[in-house]
RNA sequence: GCGGACGUGGCGAAACUGGUAGACGCAAGGGACUUAAAAUCCCUCGGGCUCAUCCCCAUGCGGGUUCGAUUCCCGCCGUCCGCACCA
């Protein structure tokens, strides 16, 4: 006898253990299958998993059960990005040790995940701080920089005195460290360096072939890279006034700038408040000094710069124009020129450069036209408030007069390369990056050490390979400013490689984004001890087919990825340039926000609703004070209005949660996480149970043979079974698994409605096997998605093996077509009637069956017809 | 400032390459069952006019292309996201 209510707290776990017993998700079991990859971002073990996490997860889970029905071999992994600041903060606060604050959050969240039903391969489970995993880190390390591929070399930091550390930009508030509030100083730091940039025109081309990414990232990644053809032109330093520089300062300017053709409009040239000649003349020039200083200060992200006054300090000095020995250009130093692009310095053209325009109103230097758009009259031509940025023809530009934006950018290039100046071109085309190179030090204790031994006598020492990994020590100690490693003399100390003499360890580690840039490869061959992982596997393997997460990674983690993949292909290690040939980026779960009258951040926990005025009310469950109910926001901690998934699993079980975060929202939108939400998805799990119920009841015995014929009511529900199957696959294979389970739905309750038709319990045998192939095909469809009970209806129905290695449903074309068809009528562009008519009718059948709806004459008004379309099985349109 | 995306019922949304706008769900209202409640089931549900049908209006706003536009083009307005002044 059947329970009244399906129980999923006994199901759920009984299911797992099942899967788990019979080792369902393994992958690689199944040779002669074509392989899977279907791999969800890795979680940082911050302790507990978020809705974020169970909505990636759920998503990658609908995608591996679905590749699995339909007879793939899928690789399904998961691990722990294990790394990071968090662990080193817990261990200054609660004096735990890193490695056991994280391996404890592993635990917990582990068997969070686990809870949720996930169809992974955990016995392919991997940690980013196992030395087993980075040891092969390290030795990708020495081999990228026995390639070339590694740097060490000067680069300026946020250098924070009391926490003795470094920061980001955004962590630098009004100057000072966020935590300690110190005054922040400029430091140069010698650390080493991925040379990403080596690859910037490969990392660029590549994008092309990414037809399964969003359009959207790849433009990220296109403009991160920034790919820019120009020319780099010296400009001459006219003899500056004595003393203001050291005898031994350059004599010229270098300028990188893709308007070479703009060159007879240019009226000043300005410098990085970081230029080396700025900093020449700063020494000198104590006003200077106090202006740059004053630049350093400013926001340092892009859109406080951007918003920001352009301001300029003029130096007095001059440099001549190329094409003008009697012509001088007055140079400033400027707060928006930046020292990491190009050469720190520009010339200014403020009628073709809306920040030069607005440079040069401030300080009074003037803007004269040299590109006239086509069709306007040179000489009406007057700058304003808008520099002019497009195409034209050049004016007021002597030689330039009359050529094109792209015949002036070409000749200029080519008078440049052949002058000289102080013995060299003046000019030489080139082409400029934004990317950079990729910094990789961090001044830190709980990430992947840098296996090198700094020698008194040999310089830096790669770590011989025999030696790896270098392993973190266990006995630190934290609660002091600096890195522990620092202060650690027997970790420290070691006798150099090369000549055995007194040496020290590189006490950096890695930045974690190089953990998580080739964890993808390691899942291949998780285990192996000599390698990342062996070529056959990465063979196997590579590249993940479908790839999820956040798009806050569309830059930097992809970016660092690729390249991972690039390096590794080109250092012998095997696999593929292209590590991810499917991305889906997922939208945020969102929630309410509540604040109470004293302006406190309330949990939705806390809060009840009811009916007011103006629509709902919430108030407080405790008191019964009403509460304020504010704007969507990402679930976060500081506000409160997070729901943790353990207590959604808890009360409705893991399918409901699964369910809703899959339902409503399409998948790359923001889901807003609601209370009546989960309640629907929770019914619709209990509906799901009663149907299968119910349709066991009357269907045909599992695996029963199809009757000869089919009657009428049979043949319906057959091909609505048919349709569903259709349209749910095709929605799944598209991702947009919002409108898979509305179709779900949809199908249920036709289902439903069958039902309700028959009469008698024993109903005739084609329809009892058509009532079977749609509860089996039901099943298999939902089974993605709510795994758990769909194995205990499956199990239900009679069938004695998992709907977890269940065939995906197949369709039967025959089925899916329709013979009749209805075509909406339309005159004029506005519907009127719609018939009924054969799916292949003619225009001629179909025309007089059209002409003869009363609502079409009458929209006809007796006019006669002027055109007649007919778009087969869409729709018919009369023009009157 | 630059770049990108998005604006559809009370709400989340659907509508594949231009072809019946609002599938599916949430909320709301009404009803059945019940001693009552929960659960479940049935009905209504963009706006206007109407008993109802017909009809009219409606996919942010204003134009355009088309037999036909939520979909394509131009111009506005609004919201969200990313950013390193891209020289």
């Amino acid at each position: 006898m059947r329970a009244e209510r399906y129980a999923f707290a006994e199901a759920e776990p009984k299911w797992q253990k099942i899967w788990d017993e019979n080792q369902v998700f393994a992958a690689g079991g199944a040779a002669g299958k074509p392989k899977y990859y279907v791999l969800e971002m890795f979680p940082y073990p911050s302790g507990r998993i978020h809705m974020g996490h169970v909505r990636n997860y759920a998503m990658g889970d609908v995608i591996a059960r679905y590749m699995r029905a339909k007879g793939h071999d899928v690789l399904h992994p998961m691990g722990w990005d294990a790394f990071g600041l968090p662990a080193e903060n817990a261990a200054m606060g609660s004096k735990t040790h890193p490695a056991d604050w994280t391996f404890a959050n592993i635990a917990a969240m582990r068997a969070q995940l686990q809870s949720m039903g996930l169809s992974l391969d955990w016995s392919r489970e991997i940690a980013t701080c196992d030395p087993a995993y980075y040891k092969h880190q390290q030795k990708l390390f020495l081999d990228f920089l026995r390639a070339g591929l590694v740097d060490r070399k000067q680069s300026r930091v946020n250098w924070d005195p009391v926490d003795q550390t470094v920061l980001a930009n955004e962590q630098v508030i009004d100057g000072r460290g966020w935590r300690s509030g110190a005054l922040i100083e400029q430091r140069e730091l010698t650390q080493w360096f991925l040379r990403i940039t080596k690859y910037s025109d490969d990392l660029l081309n590549g994008l092309d072939q990414l037809d399964r990414w969003p359009e959207k990232v790849r433009l990220m990644q296109r403009n991160w890279i920034g790919r820019s053809e120009g020319v780099s032109v010296r400009f001459q330093l006219a003899a500056p006034a004595e003393g203001a520089l050291p005898a031994d300062a350059a004599r010229d300017i270098e300028v990188f700038t893709t308007r070479a053709d703009t060159l007879f409009g240019a009226k000043f040239i300005a410098l990085s408040p970081d230029h080396p000649l700025a900093r020449q003349l700063a020494e000198r020039n104590l006003a200077l000094a106090a202006f740059a200083q004053e630049c350093r200060h400013g926001g340092a992200a892009a859109a406080e710069i951007e918003t920001a006054e352009k301001k300029g300090f003029d130096t007095g000095l001059e440099v001549v124009h190329p094409f003008d020995p009697d012509w001088r250009l007055p140079v400033y130093v400027a707060n928006f020129i930046l020292m990491e692009y190009g050469t720190g310095a520009i010339f200014g053209c403020p009628a073709h450069d809306q920040r030069d325009l607005d440079f040069s109103r401030r300080y009074g230097l003037g803007a004269t036209p040299v590109v006239c758009p086509d069709g306007v009259d040179p000489l009406s031509l007057v700058v304003e408030d808008a520099a002019f940025e497009g195409e034209g023809r050049l004016i007021n530009s002597r030689f330039l007069d009359g050529l094109t934006v792209a015949e002036a950018k070409e000749d200029v290039a080519r008078r440049l390369e052949h002058t000289e100046l102080a013995g060299r071109p003046q000019g030489e085309r080139k082409i400029n990056y934004k990317l950079r190179d990729w910094g990789i030090s961090r001044q830190r204790y709980w990430g992947c050490p840098i296996p090198i031994i700094h020698c008194e006598a040999c310089g830096p020492v790669p770590v011989p390979d025999g030696d790896l990994p270098v392993e973190l020590p266990a006995d630190v100690e934290f609660g002091q400013p600096g890195n522990p490693l620092d202060r650690h003399p027997a970790w420290k100390h070691v006798a150099c490689p090369k000549c055995g003499g007194a040496a020290r360890r590189e006490t950096d580690t890695m930045d974690t984004f190089v953990d998580s840039s080739w964890y993808y490869a390691r899942f291949a061959d998780p285990h192996n001890p000599d390698a990342p992982a062996s070529r056959a596997t990465l063979d196997r393997w590579l590249p993940v087919d479908q790839y999820i997460g956040g798009v806050e990674h569309a830059i930097l983690h992809l970016l660092y990825a690729r390249f991972f993949a690039r390096a590794m292909r080109d250092t012998g290690h095997g696999g593929v340039a292209e590590p991810f040939a499917g991305l889906f980026t997922q939208g945020m779960v969102v929630h309410e926000t509540y604040r109470s009258p004293s302006g406190d951040w309330v949990a939705p926990a806390d809060v009840r609703f009811e009916p007011g005025e103006t629509g709902r009310r919430a108030l407080l469950r405790a008191d019964g004070t009403e509460v304020a109910i504010g704007p969507i926001e990402k679930m976060s901690k500081s506000k409160r209005n997070t729901v943790d998934p353990d207590e959604i699993i808890g009360s409705y079980g893991a399918d409901t949660a699964r369910l809703f975060v899959l339902s409503d929202s399409p998948p790359d939108r923001d889901v807003i996480w609601s209370e009546e939400g989960v309640q629907g998805a929770w019914r619709f799990v209990q509906r799901l149970w009663r149907l299968a119920g119910e349709l066991g009841n009357i269907a045909a015995p599992a695996g029963a043979a199809p009757p000869a014929t089919f009657k009428d009511a049979a043949l319906e529900l057959r091909k609505a079974t048919h349709r569903a199957i259709a349209s749910v696959s095709e929605n799944i294979e598209r991702l947009r698994f919002n409108s898979a389970i509305a179709r779900i739905r949809e199908f249920a309750n036709e289902l439903t409605a069958a039902l309700g038709d028959v009469e008698a319990p024993d109903a005739d045998a084609d329809l009892a096997f058509a009532f079977r192939e749609a509860a089996d095909a039901l099943i298999r469809l939902i089974a993605p998605m709510t795994p758990h009970v769909a194995e205990e209806c499956w199990s239900d129905l009679g069938h004695a093996g998992l709907v977890a290695t269940a065939a995906w449903p197949q369709v039967d074309a025959m089925l899916v077509a329709r013979e009749m068809i209805s075509l909406p009528v339309q005159v004029n562009g506005k519907k009127r009637g719609e018939i009924v008519v054969a799916h292949d009718a003619g225009e001629e059948a179909v025309r007089a069956e059209a002409l003869k709806q009363d609502g079409v004459l009458r929209a006809m008004e007796g006019k006669p017809v002027k055109k007649f379309i007919l778009v087969p099985k869409r729709i018919v349109n009369v023009v009157v």
